[in-house]
DNA sequence: ATGAAAGCGCTAACAC
DNA sequence: GTGTTAGCGCTTTCAT
């Protein structure tokens, strides 16, 4: 992929002929304010206050105006207002990938939220590199959003500059921290393995596995999962781990390491329930019956999760949780209300179902 | 969820004291493409080429500015330059529902091509229904992208009208037509559903049923199937017809309705692979034998469509394929090249595996 | 190769 | 309740 360059312009704005000057730049919506205006006998002005603040403006005049906004199909500038207010009505959101339902579910919650209170969300993804999010970090201010919403906490010294210098709102999601930038609405993946460690040991497991998508919160777990095992005497814990997007396919592919490795008798804590979903077809393409040969524990409690064969017993993110307490945090910012706790911790919850 | 309303303005900046005019009215970022010419001893334009157009500019007046750009921290406003220029360098898409693999795979690839070449992609998520695509389109376009993708060829007059006014490239996706709104890339249901009718014919099987999210695309390739069997002799077509959202488990809960209502010993063509490895799930739960007992055919090809346990057989639309034509065809109008193909069939492909 | 002036379409601030 | 004026930060056009 090669670098992003400055567009051309088009043929048709290029060659618009040069009248006079101040006639000579024509907008593909020539439909402004000021001919709304025009139309309902007011001035500009008038006609901005009739969309913003339609309690400032007279009935009757109210009413002229919509008429003559329907009359000449005008669209607002958002562009122009943004620049003249200072603000964009856009909120910024930054997640590894769109192609990650855990994600994408996440933003549609948080969406929903802000776009109720007048704002707009621009999408960007991120992948799981740090550098591809410096340059989308500088991408998206230059639209100057009003507020920020970050997938993790973990952000390279300059991203971390450029988000304070913006001087915005900024909420971090899918994680927690003390020391957020700003807001921080999670949960904590230390605690998380640590429950799920606890959870299989005193269920009588002694014989632990991990299947991994190599992406940083995901290895985060997988290390404090070890040392919660490591506490309780158990030292061995092999690991198949695969590339950064969770599918299927890893899924199968991380057991069959697991499994070429000698691993037997034991239950496998997946990175995903994606993932987890694999392991489930790869045991079942393999003759082992799960729980009893193989047990499985996911990751998210994704919608399918309790609709596979066996049901997978995984661990509940309250994704439409932190979409809306994110959301509300932002919106307690930009709308100036008495901000409500900078630090949330959304907790989780232990699905127990069949697979573990 | 309430109507979208103005916010109201955060404090920060509504308090902000009011010196003499022209002092009062700072912004967020306040390092501006003036503050910039200042450091290098230049003039705003010239660091405006320098961003622009780097080849207008002196080597060493360049270096001074980057220089200047680096100690400022200057973020440009892109608000203000697409104001200026009448050019956003947005390109607006929407799509039935980012959870949706599908398609946010395949914005994931059009973004890829559109993103080169200096564009950012608003997104918008629309649901199933017409009227929010509407409510959708008045909101983007205010934003005044350069372009707009959308996903099936359905829209309102409302909506048609609207988008034809913003007088820019649009491109329709995920369907065919030979007369769209501007630029089709897509392919042809009917097509898909006869060729399916047709490949499992010839394969012998002669009891078919439908599993089918209730979305007009999927119920379009149902009707299509009927209409391609009933051609062959085969009237009786039963339909499990599930909400909107494929999952896992309204697969599963759309073969149920077919098995309750007698269905046996035949081949289910499902909406989506999704919906197909619900369906395979439900199948596997009562013991039934894929394909055996029952054979099962997707739609998608999705990635862990291959991966299933017996493998989905399904059809395969190029997302990749359909991302890149798409971007290709309006960058070819935003970058008036000689115009490609106003009208693209990406055609599909039947990918025989084991489930049918 | 660089600069000066004008203005994109809108809203903030103030006046009436 | 409505209007006037002056910008927001940038790019375009024309001039040098």
């Amino acid at each position: 992929m090669s670098e992003p360059s400055v567009p051309p312009r088009p043929e048709a704005t290029r060659k618009r002929p040069g009248g006079k000057r101040g006639t000579s730049r024509l907008s593909r919506h020539s439909v402004t304010l000021e001919s709304v205006a025009h139309v309902a006998g007011v001035s500009a002005i008038t006609v901005s206050r009739a969309l913003n603040h339609p309690d400032q403006v007279a009935a009757q005049t109210l009413e002229r105006i919509n008429q003559a906004i329907a009359q000449t199909g005008y669209v607002p500038n958002l562009l122009a207002g943004g620049l003249a207010s200072n603000r964009s009505r856009l909120v910024a959101a930054i997640v590894p990938s769109i192609a990650n339902l855990v994600y994408a579910e996440t933003i549609r919650y948080f969406s929903e939220h802000i776009r109720s209170a007048g704002y707009q969300v621009l999408l960007g993804e991120s992948g799981y590199a740090q550098d591809a999010e410096e340059q989308l970090v500088s991408a998206i201010l230059s639209r100057r959003p009003d507020a920020v919403f970050l997938t993790g906490i973990n952000h390279s010294a300059d991203c971390r500059r450029r988000l304070l210098a913006a001087r915005i709102p900024i909420v971090e999601t899918w994680d927690f921290t003390p020391t957020p930038l700003d807001i921080v609405v999670g949960f904590s993946h230390e605690e998380v393995a640590q429950a799920v460690a606890e959870y299989l040991y005193d269920k009588g497991y002694r014989k632990f596995g991990i299947v991994s998508a190599d992406d940083p919160r995901a290895l985060l777990r997988y290390r404090s999962f070890k040392a919660a095992l490591a506490r309780r005497g158990i030292a061995d814990v092999p690991a198949g781990i695969v590339p950064a997007v969770s599918s299927l396919q890893r899924g199968r592919h991380g057991l069959a390491i697991l499994l070429s490795e000698g691993f037997k008798n034991g239950v496998v804590f997946c990175s995903s329930d994606t993932i987890a979903h694999g392991v489930l077809a790869e045991a079942q393409c393999r003759g082992l019956s799960v729980p009893k040969d193989l047990a499985v524990f996911g990751f998210g409690d994704q919608d399918f999760a309790a609709h596979t064969y066996p049901a997978l017993t995984t661990v509940r993110i309250d994704r439409p949780l932190m979409g809306k307490k994110a959301a509300d945090a932002l919106l307690a910012k930009l709308q100036d209300r008495p901000a409500t706790e900078n630090v949330v911790n959304v907790g989780f919850q232990i699905i127990p179902r069949e697979t573990a």
